[in-house]
DNA sequence: AAAGTAAATGACATCGATGTCAAATTATGA
DNA sequence: TCATAATTTGACATCGATGTCATTTACTTT
């Protein structure tokens, strides 16, 4: 039951260390024969590499470090999740960090992950993705990183996002093809990119249905429960209102719902209300609410698969990521 | 801006490296002239002790895991907050693991993060607090490891919970002070210690108040929206209609408010609704839900550092600590 | 077949901290 | 004051993997 280190692999393979640490790293000058014959004895040994060895060594920490703030529970603990299961894979650790403090704190805190545990790589979720000064922190330190759902589409690194754009059209199409006309938007957050591409869709929808779009229709709210309180208060409030209601998120949908229902309004008959995310409130909520599934663990696998990659092979290409959401058709909505 | 090592600091204090490790971990024979020199050589440098290199000497990797497993979202998120709040403090990792998988992979991964990671110790949350595989394990690798609400007792490790009972009474006692008589229980995964204590304290403030507890008040959910919902359908279709239902969580305290809506009773008016745990829910549903909050952060942070003392003083004795819940009041429960 | 090139292999030092054990220093007691 | 015990201190080896560089082996080429 000891453990088994390079040295046992090699006695029994009868070649050097050296030639075993070759094999495992998947070097090129290995003649096939003592590969086979090394690879074979760590199979039987069941050798595995020491982690605090190699990172000593190489000064690496084999390690990323995922960075939120801000975000839904559920959207966070999906996120890691998804970067596990990649990590546990290619033998990787996963830090989390709630950076739920002001930007100096962050590049300091950053600046330590790098400079002393020795963290290879970075995911930065919405709205850090675009954290002018933690972006510039880690191009400048040559610090690999993958950004989820960025505002600036550039390549500066790779990055994932969800279709945000064609499914808030394919929302609102929906609508419009329940024979809603005034349909009303609650936009989220503008430092999150699905704010701006949400909005995108849904004036694209609205364009392709020859509805002119009304700004007296559009309330901008932060994501937040109460914002969407105040912005569904502000719409069904108006002389004519709206016949449907698409929130950017679940939670500013549920501040409609609440609104909707202290007005005496019966959804859907009176108003339909749709959300954005498939939050755990959206089905706990009576009548449950029409939203929109993001792919967030695979959002979060594919991140750490080009995170790796980019940390594995330096020369790679930067690439982005597009995945598909999924509108879930509940309650909340009718003609 | 090099990377400072032990010898740096030795060189410049002018005494041997050992005498700075001896330092660093506030070893007992240095003397106290020395041991200032260094003390102000170290700060002067900015000296971090190198963790890769500590865990290679060490054998250990200070670090410590959370095994989780079907709790809600905003509870393990908390949960995570709470031990890097003192992880990060104590210059500790933390490693965190979904176990959503059966006992046999369970036992698999521990022992891969026992022998190979070299984990220092692991924080075991409900309902793993008490998988008697996992524990003896643990045991008989004599790993440190703390319980979360754990339903055994007894010191085997040290374990940190919630007064869990007390304000199951203090919520029933409220609704009996608002004037409820027939007031329904729902009660949880029984695999969880919670749902023990909440109807526990549930009937010792009926006793108390001299209702006599009433079987057909009592149904058993698991804690999921769906069995609130199915347990309030059963509950609110007798002859004679509890005039309250206090939920074991906020899940299907919400599944509750969903039926009576359906059934067109008004919470409060018709029907008085109590949850527990103060998820995001309760605070976005309509009414608000009258609830109890955890200090999960704090449960946390207790629990990693009772861990680390145990990790850090084998010979310490076990500890437990009990934390208060606090009432919230919100418009879900009236007289 | 000899010479020259390319590929495969291994000896050794190193990453940074710390346990072991012996040497040096200080304190104690007769 | 000197021998002896107690306390500080440091030299050195070690944890396990891998970079460097020299050496050996295999493969061409004329």
């Amino acid at each position: 039951m000891k453990k088994v280190t390079l040295y046992d692999v090699a006695k029994q393979a009868g070649v050097s260390p050296k030639t075993v640490s070759r094999v495992i790293n998947n070097e090129a000058s290995v003649s096939d024969q003592k590969r086979q014959v090394v690879l074979g004895v760590v199979k039987k040994l069941g050798y595995k590499p020491n982690n605090s060895a190699r990172s000593l060594r190489n000064k690496r920490a084999y390690s990323i470090a995922l960075l939120y703030d801000n975000l839904s529970p559920a959207y966070i603990l999906d996120l890691q999740a998804g970067l596990l299961s990649v990590c546990e894979e290619a033998h990787y650790n996963l830090l989390i960090k709630d950076c739920n403090f002001n930007n100096k704190v962050l590049i300091d805190q950053v600046s330590e992950l790098l400079e002393n545990t020795k963290v290879d790589g970075f995911v930065l979720s919405p709205p850090i993705s675009d954290n002018k000064r933690l972006i510039k922190l880690l191009l400048e330190k040559q610090c690999p990183f993958v950004r989820i759902a960025p505002l600036d589409g550039s390549l500066i690194s790779p990055f994932v996002l969800a279709d945000d754009c064609e499914l808030a059209r394919e929302v609102t199409d929906y609508l419009i093809g329940l024979g809603h006309e005034r349909i009303a938007f609650i936009a989220g957050d503008k430092t999150h990119s699905a704010s701006i591409e949400r909005l995108a869709g849904y004036k694209q929808a609205l364009e392709s249905a020859s509805i002119s779009f009304d700004e007296e229709l559009l309330e901008q709210g932060d994501f937040s429960f109460e914002s969407g309180e105040q912005c569904a208060l502000n719409l069904l409030d108006k002389a004519i209102r709206p016949s449907a209601i698409f929130a950017s998120n679940d939670y500013m949908a549920a501040g409609v719902m609440k609104v909707a229902q202290k007005l005496g309004l019966t959804v859907p008959n009176d108003l339909s209300v749709v959300g954005f995310d498939d939050a755990p409130v959206s089905s706990q909520l009576w009548p449950t609410l029409t939203t929109v599934k993001q792919p967030v663990k695979e959002i979060a696998a594919q991140s750490a698969t080009l995170l790796l990659d980019a940390i594995n092979n330096k020369e790679a290409k930067h690439e982005s990521v597009k995945l598909h959401c999924e509108l879930v058709v509940r309650e909340s909505t009718s003609s």
